[in-house]
DNA sequence: ACAATATTAAACCAAATGGTTGACAGTTGC
DNA sequence: GCAACTGTCAACCATTTGGTTTAATATTGT
């Protein structure tokens, strides 16, 4: 089973693969909002809502702030740069540019040497 | 169920959620590779290094050329260009500058309304 | 004290995920 | 022709995911 490296890429990842979880964090771009409020436009029950958030804290996307009986929710931006770091370092493949593969290939491989990741 | 906007996302995203599928794609930069060259160094069994082959394709991350009897496998860069596109309308955010934050809320909203994505 | 509000918890369910093994099929080389 | 190689398919299994509903908990306003 590969060793599991790398379980925040794994969370990360797996929480943007939903659209509502997505829809979620559209909705906190700039603004804190309540469960409540943040699961209001979404086609689901209120307790299915609370489980994505809970899925985009655990990916650490989201960091919730009790204030008596309301959980405000806002995003946090850390982890969405870990993802775009991964993403990067593919850059020169969907760019089709290739003359730099030698240099990217041992960049992979000293990335992988150093933090372990996958 | 919020609709299912931007399956395509969705796949994506899915995709880069597992380590194995992420190791896949490394051994995929810049060079081709078979089948049982990309499963080798997967702690699992062939079959189940294939899936994870099918489900890379699905989400169009990886190209099936078949030679015979091997199967080589490519990366295919666009759809990482667009899950990077997604993260990108991110990047104030992670990046913690919230000057510009109401264009870019207007520019998350038409690009939402221009290709109905979550 | 009580009703309304905001949220979690628990129980349940169907479907998807990630893995296995064993049998089958096409291709290659001798 | 036949053995070896490359890969799929099918059946099966355990776990996770994504959803529901109902009940419980905590906080607020009157």
């Amino acid at each position: 089973m590969v060793t599991d490296r790398s379980p925040n890429l794994n969370r990360i990842f797996h929480a943007l693969a939903h659209p509502a979880r997505r829809a979620i964090l559209r909705q906190l771009t700039g603004r804190e909002q309540n469960l409540s409020e943040l699961s209001a436009p979404l086609r689901m029950s209120f307790p299915a809502a609370s489980k994505h958030v809970r899925v985009l804290e655990r990916a650490r996307l989201v960091r919730r702030r009790i204030v008596g009986r309301t959980h405000m929710c806002r995003i946090e931006g850390k982890p969405l740069a870990e993802a775009n770091d991964w993403l990067e370092s593919y850059r020169q493949v969907w760019e089709g540019n290739f003359q730099r593969l030698d240099e990217l290939l041992n960049e992979l491989k000293s990335q992988e040497a150093k933090r372990g990741n996958t």
